[in-house]
DNA sequence: ATGATAATGGAAATCATTATCAATAAGGAG
DNA sequence: CTCCTTATTGATAATGATTTCCATTATCAT
C-alpha cells in the first residue's frame, strides 16, 4: 500500500502531518494514533484511555481529549455521536478514499455496522445536494453525516 | 388543513395520540405540545422551560425532559444533536409529509437552517439504500439522519 | 366523588467533557 | 550535544446537561 513510504526511524505517517500544523510530536499522541490506526471499532475516549493505560499506566485522561480534539482539527479522525451519550471517534480514511464508510446504529444495544454499499450513489446524491444547497442558502457547506437507526438482526430476533 | 377535526372542548389534535399510548394528559404535556407546535426553532430542554416559566411559574426542567421523551417515544417529536452540547427538539411532521425536512448546521455560530430542497431525491436514495441495507444485515432500519455543516453566509463573510 | 396509580417538582446525583495550573518534555538555536 | 522557550501533560476541580429519588399532587376509570 504505502509501505514505500516508511522511514527508517519507524516514524508513523501521520508525524509530517501533525508537524505540519505546527504542533509537537509527543508519545502520547503517537500512542492515541496507534491505537486509532490499529482498530476498526469506534472508540470512546475513555476506551482509549483504557487501552493505554497498560501501556502507559501515566496518561491522563484529559490528554486523550485534547489528542482526540487536535486529530479531529487536523482532520486524522472524525468524531461521531451515535446517541450513547459519549462520543466516539475513528480514524479518518478521508471521504474519497475506497474505505469510507457510514453505520448503521441499533438503537437497542448500540452495536455500530460500517458499510460502503450506495457510498457511490449516496456521493453523487450528497454532490448535488451540496452544490443546490451551497447555492441556494449561500452556506459553504464543508461536511455531511449521514447514519440509519434502527434493530440489529440480534435485537430484532430477541424482540420476538 | 385538519380544522375538521377540532372538537368544541379546544383538545389538541396530541390528546388521542398520548392517550392512545396510555398515558395521562396533563397541563403540563399540554403546554410543551403547545409551544412545539408554534414554533419552527429547534428548542432545547431549557429554551422550553424559560418560555412556559411565564405561564406555569411551578413547571420543574425535570418534567420537561421527562415529557420530552415521552413525546420522542410516541413519535410527536424529534430530537437532534447538532453539536452544540445540548439536545435540540422539533415538532415531527413525518417524514413522508410535506413539511419533512432536513438541516444544514453552521459550525460557527451554531444556527440552523431547514431545508426541503431535494428531499424528494432523498428519500429515494434513502429507500432504495434502507431496502438494501436491511437485506444484506439483516438490520431493520427504522429512521435515518442526514445533515450538513459548513458555514452560514455570515460566518462566511465575516471570516475574510 | 373516590381511590389506585401515574405524573410532578425540587434537590441531589451522574457522568462526560473542560478548565486550571504547576511540572515536564519537545525541538530549534547555538 | 546542551540550553531555553514554550507547548504539552496530568491531577484535580469545575462545569453543565441530563437523570434519579421520593414525597406530594393530579388524572381518570369506576
Amino acid at each position: 500500500m504505502q509501505s514505500g513510504c516508511r522511514r527508517g526511524r519507524g516514524l508513523g505517517w501521520w508525524h509530517g502531518h501533525i508537524r505540519g500544523y505546527g504542533y509537537r510530536m509527543t508519545a502520547q499522541r503517537e500512542a492515541v494514533l496507534e491505537i486509532m490506526t490499529k482498530t476498526r471499532e469506534h472508540l470512546s475516549a475513555e476506551d482509549i484511555y483504557h487501552q493505554l493505560h497498560n501501556l502507559y499506566p501515566n496518561i491522563g485522561l484529559t490528554t486523550i481529549y485534547r489528542t482526540l480534539e487536535l486529530l479531529v482539527d487536523t482532520g486524522l479522525v472524525y468524531k461521531f455521536d451515535f446517541g450513547d451519550g459519549r462520543a466516539r471517534y475513528e480514524i479518518s480514511e478521508g471521504p474519497d478514499s475506497p474505505d469510507h464508510h457510514h453505520h448503521l446504529v441499533c438503537t437497542c444495544c448500540g452495536k455500530i455496522t460500517n458499510y460502503t454499499d450506495f457510498i457511490d450513489k449516496e456521493r453523487k446524491l450528497l454532490n448535488e445536494t451540496e452544490m443546490g444547497l451551497s447555492k441556494k442558502f449561500n452556506f459553504k457547506i464543508t461536511n455531511h453525516l449521514i447514519q440509519f437507526y434502527g434493530l440489529c438482526e440480534k435485537c430484532n430476533k430477541d424482540e420476538k
